[in-house]
DNA sequence: CTGAAAGCGCTTACAG
DNA sequence: CTGAAAGCGCTTACAG
């Protein structure tokens, strides 16, 4: 594309002319230097009464909130950050900005920036290291004060170099270092309860459907439908779990071939929504009835499933909490603070699409 | 929060040391300065062969190109933002960023801005025009170099002034005016697409789950399955319009509401697939089936919606191109240049959840 | 408590 | 084709 004209907002790097001409149209937008000559002061003092960054008498204080208000000033950020080094901005590398399960999570970091005078600059990494490797240099350029990056395929190594230069939050793996902090909800609990429930309601043949295993998530989940088998005394029996991917069109594949090579069982824990939506179909279209014939879990409690049919039992972490936490952690962060990185409990949510097996 | 203390990024307003001490730190990131005189230039030859803004001897351009390389250098945005009047920034208001719905709208413009050079700037207006205009004001603050309104309750006239200020392109409605220009889908065909379907299987009795009154695309959807009727000779009835609002709790709150009430249909479309979602649910509880007994037709074609039980017949539009559309046309109206507003047309996707209508 | 001045890292008329 | 210089709109040490 050729370089765009000059907007109406645009201020020109042009000479001021020799004289203003009378009647000039007004610019679109107030400076500090107009407020300072409006009230009576001088720009430093416009700043420091803005940034509330020095005591001020409150008479010039006045007059400068009235100039303020009557200009309808807003400071540029782009001077502001220029002069102070800080953007007030925060680079967010999420994996698909469309993700019915981190959306809600970018709400989350959008709420507490927002309330901390912060912008988020949100950047798909596609779940692939290299779009992520851009969009964290994307950020380095835009000279970010913080970066969140929302689960990724990133290697830990690069990772850590990049918090070293950038304070960094990263969520869904533990990691720490200089710079750098993350957050990860407890998944192995989650599925943990999610299979306890079942055998607590009888079952014995409980099958899984499990994520990708260069998941993190996907592997703790994993480690806790055995921990609970274990627990309750089931022994674990491979046959009764297939691959998956965290897709629907997964979950679907996954139950047809459990079926076909035979498995039997009376229950599925899938660790997923999305797997679990696809489980149902493939189910439904083998005759088989939820939860009359086999009672089914997911995980994540996605924001459509307690309107599937049947309502899905599942395991919630809240992802807006993820989301706030980790945003308030990286502003902790670059306050300067230790960051606190608890994240509220995972818990079961029970509908309609487990019930006690009959006997 | 206390004001936070500089990054390692920080670019601190201090005057330059009296003399570099020896082994200073090396900064962490490369100016346009530091790149022209390593490759023997002046400041403004880097500048100019990085903006292709005039004609350079080669070797120099390769010196220079040489030096942004090996210093991985990359223009300060704010830097280049506060000199230029452009931003390269451009907002987008979008109303829920984890919107099933419009999700996918905002992949669109991501990828389309990113593809230019450009970098979008999310903001939630949370369906509320207070939250709306106050994201246009951040908007104007930022000095974006432009803004994409995604759907949104802001009144005509406001949109209609920010636009004079900032080029502005709004998708669902339509309006136009200086540095205003709006794309809209054609929704009324689209429900006129998905109501004749259900006619041409034979149904007569078509009831219409409606979206919230004061929305747009809900309106020309109700339109839609006027003129379907009226086209294929069946008389509208009223008792057989139930009103919802877009979400599943709605849909299937209404279809309560419609059966509760005695009436008789065959067949339902929805005015949104999560409405669908809830009227599948309540139609299920009451012990009917989709699509034996009462066929299903939804619109949008989220990405869950060929996984619902039965997978949903609905109307798609694609969203994905409606953001590329939007963004491309802001592009071009920044360029100067008169925006295409042409969308791809709506289409009737058949799954499951339709059939013929039993004699 | 307050102002004058330098500086942040770029772009771009201006003058060769 | 190229450089020196001014300017974008702020912040902040420095000096009262």
């Amino acid at each position: 594309m050729s370089p765009p004209p000059r907007l109406r907002t645009a201020t020109p790097a042009r000479r001021k002319p020799a004289r203003a001409s009378r009647r000039a149209p007004r610019p679109a937008v107030a400076t500090l230097e107009m407020v300072a000559r409006a009230a009576g002061v001088s720009p430093s003092t416009v700043s420091r009464i803005i940034n509330g960054t020095a005591a001020v008498s409150s008479e010039r204080r006045l007059a400068v909130e009235r100039a303020i208000a009557r200009l309808d000033f807003r400071p540029n950020p782009a001077a502001r950050g220029l002069a102070s080094g800080r953007s007030m901005t925060v680079g967010v590398v999420t994996q698909a900005i469309d993700s019915p399960y981190y959306g809600e999570g970018l709400r989350g970091i959008e709420a507490h920036l927002q309330a901390n005078g912060y912008a988020p600059l949100f950047m798909s990494g596609h779940w692939n290291a290299r779009d992520e490797e851009r969009a964290l240099a994307q950020f380095a350029a835009r000279r970010v004060d913080g970066v969140i990056f929302f689960a990724g395929r990133l290697g830990d190594k690069a990772l850590a170099a990049f918090a070293r230069l950038v304070p960094t939050v990263v969520t869904g793996r533990r990691l720490a270092g200089p710079g750098l902090a993350s957050l990860k909800a407890d998944d192995e609990e989650g599925a943990r309860l999610a299979t306890r429930h079942l055998a607590g309601l009888g079952h014995r043949r409980i099958a899984f459907l499990a994520g990708p295993g260069d998941n993190v998530d996907a592997r703790e989940r994993e480690a806790g439908y055995r921990r609970a088998l274990a627990e309750t005394g089931i022994a674990f029996d491979a046959g009764l779990v297939a691959a998956g991917d965290f897709h629907e069109s997964g979950g679907l594949q996954a139950v047809n071939r459990l079926l076909d090579r035979g498995a039997r069982f009376t229950a599925l824990f899938c660790a997923n929504d999305q797997m679990a939506q696809g489980a149902c179909l493939a189910l439904a279209r083998r005759g088989l009835r939820v939860p009359a014939d086999v009672s089914v879990v997911g995980f994540d409690d996605l924001p459509g499933s307690s309107y599937t049919i049947p309502p899905l039992t599942t395991v919630r972490q809240s992802v807006f909490a993820l989301g706030e936490c980790a945003a308030r952690a990286l502003l902790e962060m670059i306050g300067g603070r230790a960051p606190r990185l608890a994240l509220p409990a995972v818990e079961l949510v029970v509908r309609e699409s487990t019930q006690r097996l009959r006997a």
